[in-house]
DNA sequence: CCCCTTTTGATAATAACTATTCTTACTTAA
DNA sequence: TTAAGTAAGAATAGTTATTATCAAAAGGGG
């Protein structure tokens, strides 16, 4: 994997440790966390960093397009380091919420915004439903 | 179409007249509003409504499957009284939100839902860019 | 029409996020 | 190498959307 610092230089931001915490733990992440889970994650080894930092630093990450915010229908905005276009499914049990693979779909959207009046800059699609597991468990 | 008072009743809702307000006003837009926009709209008429009955209202109307909650990106939520699956757009330069008719999307939805393994009971598409109008203007 | 339960309106409280302000840290230029 | 200027961070105050509380009013079955 291509090294955190290097990426932030490459989008012309200041590499700073902060940044640096924020966007690995992202990267390392499956759980696609909200600024407050970040924050939590980070406070072992960044015992200094400040929540503001976190949303700040998602925000600028947003605007450059190293991040994508995702609205799960939760109060707070979820985070995804993985910025091309894919659903996500959110268990209504566990509230997971998780990647899903579906190449198929991607082709029909990339048909659709040819016909469609309509420019599509970005997309999300949300399943809401019940996991494996939880489903599994009751 | 069929009377507000009637569906309201069908569902077990006592029927008042800041339910029907809400109810219909909703059924008669197609702005996709939020909270404070239904209450806006029912000021004239309903002059007495709070704008937490507004609230309550819609969180009970979302229980009961009369209305969907769209989270557009926006800070607040967004109601639809259309309750079938289909999907939006949201213009970035104007900010409405439309609904869109795709039943290729939806057919392909079902598709793979079966192919999940995961018990898909409600999807949110969203599409972001520039609508029509705004592209023409530009 | 009355009584019981729900609903409403007014408003306080909360949660998530944003703005502000002061301090600290790079970074460039003499 | 250091002084100056800009950017970033920490702490915290402020804002906004939403939820909770509670007394008063209103629906609706009997």
């Amino acid at each position: 994997m291509k090294e955190t610092a290097q990426i932030l230089r490459e989008k012309g931001l200041k590499v700073t440790p902060q940044r640096i915490a924020v966007y690995t733990m992202l990267r390392n992440s499956m759980e696609h966390p909200n600024a407050e889970m970040i924050y939590k994650a980070l406070e072992p080894t960044n015992p200094t960093m400040s929540l503001a930092t976190v949303y700040k630093t998602l925000d600028y990450f947003k605007h450059l397009g190293l991040v994508q915010e995702l609205n799960v229908g939760e109060p707070s905005s979820r985070y995804d380091a993985i910025v091309a276009c894919h659903p996500h499914t959110v268990c209504s049990v566990c509230g997971k919420v998780q990647d899903l693979e579906m190449d198929e779909l991607t082709e029909l959207h990339k048909k659709l915004k040819q016909e469609l009046d309509f420019e599509v800059e970005q997309e999300q699609l949300i399943l809401y439903g019940t996991c494996a597991r939880c489903r599994k468990k009751a």
